[in-house]
DNA sequence: CATTTGATTTGATTGTAATCAAATTAAAAG
DNA sequence: CTTTTAATTTGATTACAATCAAATCAAATG
C-alpha cells in the first residue's frame, strides 16, 4: 500500500526539505523517532500550543515524513523510515537527462498556472485540455492524499477556486485525478507523469 | 568549553534544508553539480533577474553547499560534495544523549536573545559572561565565514546591533568569534564537524 | 446528551522570504 | 578615466510561514 513515492517532481522535493527546514520540526522528527508520540505530549515537550504543533506535524505527514494512526482520542505521529536512508545527494539529484525538460515543463506551468489564477482563484476554467490538465492538477493539490471526503467537503475546497464546483468537481474525477464511490471523494497519486 | 556546536546545532541543520527547500536552489544545485556556472549563466537557465539568483546563492554558499571562485569578474560557484553524501537520517538525527539538553540550552538561548534584542536592535550588552557570549553569538553571524572584513566594514555590520561598535568589535575578538590581523578582521569558525 | 480530553481549524498578528528594478561595486578593457 | 560586464546590495512589494487564542470537532465517558 504505502508506496513510496517517486519524487520526480521538482516541487515534491523542495517540499520536503522545506519540511525538514524548521528546528521545531527537526526536533519532532527526532522526538517521535524514539517513539511515537501525540501531539499534547509534544507540545508539552517543546513549550508550544498544540495549534502550532498541529501545524507542524500536518507538514511533516503532508511530506510522507510521519504517518498518523488515530487511536482513542489520541492521534499517534510516528516516522517513516524509508526517505532517511537516502542520502542528500540523491534527494537533491534531477534525473541528468530530464533537467532541462524539467525547467522548461516548470516554467511552462508556472505560465499557465499565472494565466488563470489570480490570488489564488480560478479566473476561468481553460478550455484547452492541457492548460486545464495543469490547473486541476494545482486544485487537486488541496486534497490530501489516502484521506476521504464528503462531497460537500469536496465542494467547500473547491468553492475556494471558482464558483462552478460542480464541474471542477466533474472535472477531476474525468482526468482521473480524484476518485468517487458511494459519494465519498478520495485523491488519486500519480505515478508521476508530465 | 565550547557547548553551543555549529554543526551538531539544531538551528544550523535547520537552515541547510531550508537552503534546499526551494524549488530554484534544487534547481542551481542541479545545474551547478554537472559543472561550475556563474551567475549570469544561471539567471539565464532559470530566466530569473541576477538579483534574486544572487540571493540564492548567498544562501546555499551560507550553509556550505556550494564555494565561490572569484575569477576575473565572474563568480564561479561549485558544488560542495561532502554534504551530499550523508543520508537524511545522519543529517536530521540529533545526538541521542544531547537532545533535550539542546532543547533546554535553545530555550534559554531564546530567553536571552529575548532579553536583549528588541527590533533586531540589542538593547544593552549584557555584563554576565554567560549572556555576553549567547549575545556575541548571533551577533557574528552577520560575518560570513571566511570572508575577509575592513575594520570599516566590521563597524557598520555592528552599527546595526549597537552605537558602542568599539566594544562589541574587541568583544568579538576576546571571545574569541572573530581574529584580526593586520587591519583584517574574520569570522572564527568554531569546529566540530560530524 | 452533556462533559471531558486531545486535535484541528480559523483569524489575527507578526515575521520572514522571494522577487525585481534601480543603484552600487569591482574588474577588465578601451 | 570612462565604458563595459557581471555581481551584489538596497528598497519596495508581494507572498508565505509561524504562532497563539478562540472556536470547533470527535471520541470516550459519565
Amino acid at each position: 500500500m504505502n508506496k513510496t513515492e517517486p519524487q520526480t517532481n521538482l516541487e515534491a522535493r523542495a517540499q520536503l526539505f522545506k519540511a525538514l527546514g524548521h528546528p521545531v520540526r527537526l526536533l519532532i522528527v527526532n522526538l517521535v523517532q524514539t517513539k511515537p508520540r501525540h501531539g499534547e505530549e509534544l507540545a508539552e515537550i517543546l513549550n508550544l500550543n498544540p495549534a502550532t504543533i498541529s501545524h507542524h506535524l500536518s507538514q511533516l505527514v503532508a511530506v510522507g515524513l510521519l504517518t498518523l494512526k488515530k487511536d482513542q482520542y489520541y492521534h499517534t505521529y510516528s516516522l517513516i523510515g524509508d526517505v532517511l536512508k537516502k542520502t542528500l545527494g540523491e534527494m537533491i539529484r534531477l534525473p541528468q537527462a530530464g533537467l532541462m525538460a524539467d525547467v522548461e515543463e516548470d516554467a511552462y506551468q508556472n505560465k499557465v498556472l499565472a494565466t488563470f489564477f489570480r490570488h489564488g482563484r480560478l479566473l476561468q476554467i481553460p478550455s484547452q485540455l492541457k492548460k486545464q490538465q495543469i490547473v486541476l492538477h494545482r486544485i487537486v493539490q488541496e486534497f490530501e492524499p489516502g484521506k476521504e471526503y464528503s462531497e460537500r467537503e469536496v465542494n467547500q475546497a473547491l468553492i475556494e477556486f471558482h464558483d462552478d464546483v460542480a464541474y471542477l468537481r466533474r472535472s477531476l474525477i474525468d482526468h482521473g485525478l480524484m476518485k468517487r464511490e458511494a459519494g465519498i471523494y478520495w485523491r488519486v497519486v500519480e505515478a508521476m507523469e508530465g
